[in-house]
RNA sequence: GCGGAUGUGGCGGAAUUGGCAGACGCGCUGGCUUCAGGUGCCAGUGAAUGCAAGUUCAUGUGGGUUCGACUCCCGUCAUCCGCACCA
């Protein structure tokens, strides 16, 4: 009889559901075992099938995991504040708290038809009180450790709309909407503290198992290095001009300085700079750059030379002329720079430019062509000539500096801090009140949470402001501290913030009077194993971290670090092998997979389609392929034959693949674990006859993958428990190999013939059975034999001449 | 520019980490079942050459190490992904 998918699988779920199989149970005698999958944001378009996949790599080894006898908790939840749910409340006028609970049921009912078995009791949504509340409540706390500030910076702003844009929207330095010209204006923002917390981003990074690549782009968007500040003296004042520098040891080279043209030491200095109405022109000129342009112009410098200010080369006592550029940055750094033209290209090309010294002190290179960047000797460097080697050089400059007290060691971070509030309406209120007496002013824990109130108009103000700025009940209110008139905050947290401390969550989701109760934190410990994309590396894993190591210095969470291992799956690219998109109209709905093939079909294809951390596309012929193998597993119940062991034939069989399998799993090999189950049910449809003892191991293995089938099997068998919870197979490894196997002899390296022997033969044997071949015999008749080699259990080698 | 990854049949991909290249699946060809389409089952399927047993060539490309290289080393080309004037 043929399979029917649809009732059994509609049967299953609703027995799974019945009997709570997938509920985590707090502080159980079992071991526990934390999966965590990056919980989806609910868009209006529905799941694709790369959510299916995400979540079927963790979804197979917790399955694995129950059935070897862990707690598992296996969580889901949704990261539901955001932009398109916010677009699209403005663009047809529909609440997004009703979009947003449409789209989670949405998505709640696709992930429940493909069988996952996620534990539905913790289910979060980080857009409901009891959860904001606790994103509030770790905000204020980082305010009150002024992790949480308020520091000005330039954005893209432009004048005639009165709102911020971002990169995107101000390309060619036009506003995207009104096309005038586009200014960097220094506005007041909220930061988070991140660059506290970055080396120990970095080193926590020792302590956990991170895919290599993931660890690495991690530490390269930490961006440490390190060096040396140098303070320069500007001529006749008592000013020190402070730069970062990687290469100390080159400062006999120094023929300039550039300062970034937002540098505040020149507003100080204005009257010296008898040329200050040309840096006031070129600074206009410059903030009128996109990135865009900055980066796009690397070679062609610009900038001003400072008239009536210049400083001193603290090692060689020249006078050296300041420049300002804008390919020095204020945001790296100190926001200046000495100059080494020799040995930088970016030097070197502005030199070139402004007709600067190019003095050489590293040999090697030709300073007349380019700058030169290797290692060599150091010349015209004073104490440092006759150096050849870097470390030693800088050693001996730190040194010197230090002493001279004019500079130190010191290091520098690419991170900078997290601009945290947005001027939107569906993300979290930041807790905090403005009194013109108390300043800044927290809203008290008992407050919380500080609710989003309703509002009819989602737009921003045309003067970029929040929507929540026009409601007075919201933004009036009295100050927590005097209890004078006060205005709220009226922006709201970013997209990042939810998502920064779900996984705590998950462990406690109900609770009222904490994040997470403590004694249950400490039972459930670190997320044993974190699955997710590759773009969520640099953010959000850094800002969970981030967050997470916040807490822990509270002593509010036991671990340093949240997840104690990080994988990342590939793309499942569209048909015509690009990224699938809407626009592109090459997006896989899961809902159509499981209504044709069925969900066991869908999971064991996205998981079979090829290496799970690749990208791969997605071939609708190639799931025939897994509906064939699920149906002929199904057809295995028409040859069952009495008997519960393995039969003779099949023994080693069962052994290999339970080996094979097992271990596959726990290295993301999902497609070879499902190719050997394949391989096995080809084996057994070979030999024509399959026992129940055979039949239940096979169903056990195949579970994880496809437990739809397999527990409409079990139950076919007769057996009571379900196929959830009954135990997953071991083998004897004893068992996995043959007592006679084939190996290939080679001439020279080339296959000439295949024997039969036994597989504890030893070399000498080997190599005379070998020898014995008859094909082997016509290769070396007449040859002298130079090697013999039998390499075990795979080969024997003969080299002749 | 810097960093990382990848390159294997018509396609997705395997290869115990230096040991029989192409597992498994798709597709394709032929056959059986069928009024027919589909399904299912059996056989074949890297290329060249040969009636055949076979032989030769093949893992982007050029060299090297080795009895033996998809795997290690040096060079080179291509594609993809990060970061990007980071001092």
């Amino acid at each position: 009889m043929a399979y029917d998918f649809k009732s059994a699988e509609a049967k299953w779920q609703a027995k799974w559901e019945q009997s709570g199989v997938f509920h985590a149970v707090d502080f159980s005698e079992k071991k526990k075992f934390y999966a965590l999958v990056e919980f989806p944001y609910p868009s209006g378009a529905g799941m694709h099938v790369g959510h299916i996949k995400a979540y079927s790599g963790l979804e197979v080894l917790s399955r694995k995991r129950r059935k070897e006898g862990y707690n598992v908790l296996f969580p889901i939840g949704f990261d539901a504040y955001g932009l398109p749910t916010e677009n699209y409340a403005i663009k047809t006028g529909i609440h997004p708290r009703i979009v947003t609970d449409k789209n989670i049921e949405k998505f709640s009912s696709q992930l429940k038809r493909v069988g996952f078995s996620f534990d539905w009791d913790r289910v979060i949504d980080t857009t409901k009180e009891d959860y904001y509340k606790w994103t509030q409540w770790i905000f204020l706390k980082m305010f009150e450790h002024g992790l949480a500030f308020r520091d000005k910076t330039l954005v893209n702003y432009c004048p005639s709309c009165k709102v911020v844009l971002s990169n995107e929207d101000s390309q060619g330095g036009k506003c995207d909407i009104c096309h005038s010209d586009i200014i960097q204006k220094s506005k007041d923002v909220w930061y988070l503290r991140i660059t506290a917390y970055a080396d120990r981003l970095l080193q926590g990074l020792d302590k956990v198992d991170y895919l290599p690549n993931v660890r690495l782009q991690q530490e390269n968007w930490i961006g440490k290095s390190t060096g040396a500040f140098v303070n320069f003296k500007i001529k006749d004042t008592s000013e020190t001009l402070r730069v970062y520098t990687t290469r100390p040891d080159t400062l006999f080279g120094v023929t300039f300085m550039v300062m970034a043209p937002e540098h505040p030491m020149l507003d100080q200095y204005k009257d010296r700079i008898s040329n200050f109405a040309e840096v006031e022109a070129y600074r206009a000129a410059s903030a009128k750059k996109t990135e865009f342009e900055r980066t796009q112009l690397v070679k062609d410098k610009t900038g001003v030379k400072l008239s009536g200010f210049s400083a001193i080369n603290p090692v060689s006592g020249k006078e050296i002329p300041i420049f300002i550029s804008d390919y020095v940055m204020m945001g790296y750094g100190t926001g200046a720079i000495m100059a080494v033209p020799a040995h930088d290209q970016r030097d070197y090309d502005f030199a070139k430019k402004f007709g600067a010294d190019v003095v050489e002190v590293i040999k090697g290179g030709d300073i007349e062509k380019e700058a030169y960047t290797g290692d060599g000797e150091m010349v015209n460097s004073g104490f440092l000539n006759g150096y050849t080697n870097k470390k030693d050089s800088i050693a001996a400059m730190v040194k010197f500096l230090e002493e001279k007290g004019v500079g130190e060691a010191g290091v520098q971070f690419k991170m900078k801090d997290w601009a945290f509030n947005r001027q939107r309406y569906w993300g979290e209120p930041i807790p905090i009140v403005y009194c013109d007496d108390c300043g800044m002013v927290a809203v008290p824990y008992e407050e919380l949470p500080l609710k989003l109130p309703k509002v009819e108009n989602f737009a921003p103000g045309s003067d970029g402001e929040s929507p929540l700025a026009k409601i007075p009940e919201f933004v009036n209110c009295t100050c927590p501290k005097c209890g004078k008139k006060a205005r709220r905050e009226t922006d709201t947290m970013p997209q990042w913030a939810g998502s920064s401390w779900y996984f705590l969550r998950y462990i406690d989701p109900r609770n009222t009077e904490r994040f997470a109760a403590r004694d249950k934190l400490d039972y459930w410990g670190m997320v044993d194993w974190y699955n997710g994309g590759m773009e969520h590396v640099t953010r959000h894993m850094i800002y969970s971290r981030f967050w997470h190591k916040f807490l822990y210095d509270l002593g509010e969470v036991p671990y340093d670090e949240p997840y104690a291992k990080r994988t990342a799956q590939g793309l499942i690219l569209g048909p015509d092998g690009d990224k699938m998109s809407k626009s592109k109209g090459n997006v896989v709905d899961p809902n159509d997979v499981v209504d044709v093939f069925g969900a066991d079909v869908l999971r064991t294809y996205v998981l079979f389609m090829g290496d799970y951390e690749k990208a791969a596309p997605w071939s609708e012929s190639s799931v025939k392929g897994c509906k064939r193998f699920i149906d002929r597993t199904w057809g295995l119940l028409d040859i069952l034959t009495d008997g519960e062991g393995y039969s003779k034939e099949l023994e080693s069989a069962f052994h290999k693949t339970v080996k094979k399998v097992s271990e596959d799993i726990e290295n993301l090999k999902y497609n070879t674990a499902i190719a050997a189950l394949m391989t096995l049910l080809n084996t057994i449809y070979d030999k024509g006859s399959v026992t129940r003892g055979e039949l239940f191991t096979f169903i056990s293995l195949l579970d994880p993958f496809a437990p739809h089938v397999c527990e409409e099997i079990n139950e076919k068998l007769g057996c009571a428990e379900l196929q959830a919870t009954s135990a997953w197979p071991t083998y004897d490894p004893a068992k996995c190999v043959d007592d006679e196997i084939e190996i290939a002899v080679q001439i020279n390296g080339k296959v000439r013939a295949r024997l039969m022997i036994p597989a504890d033969c030893g070399s000498d044997a080997a190599v005379s059975a070998a020898k014995e071949n008859a094909d082997v015999q016509s290769f070396i008749a007449g040859k002298t034999v130079i090697k013999e080699l039998y390499v075990k259990g795979r080969l024997v080698n003969i080299v002749v001449k």
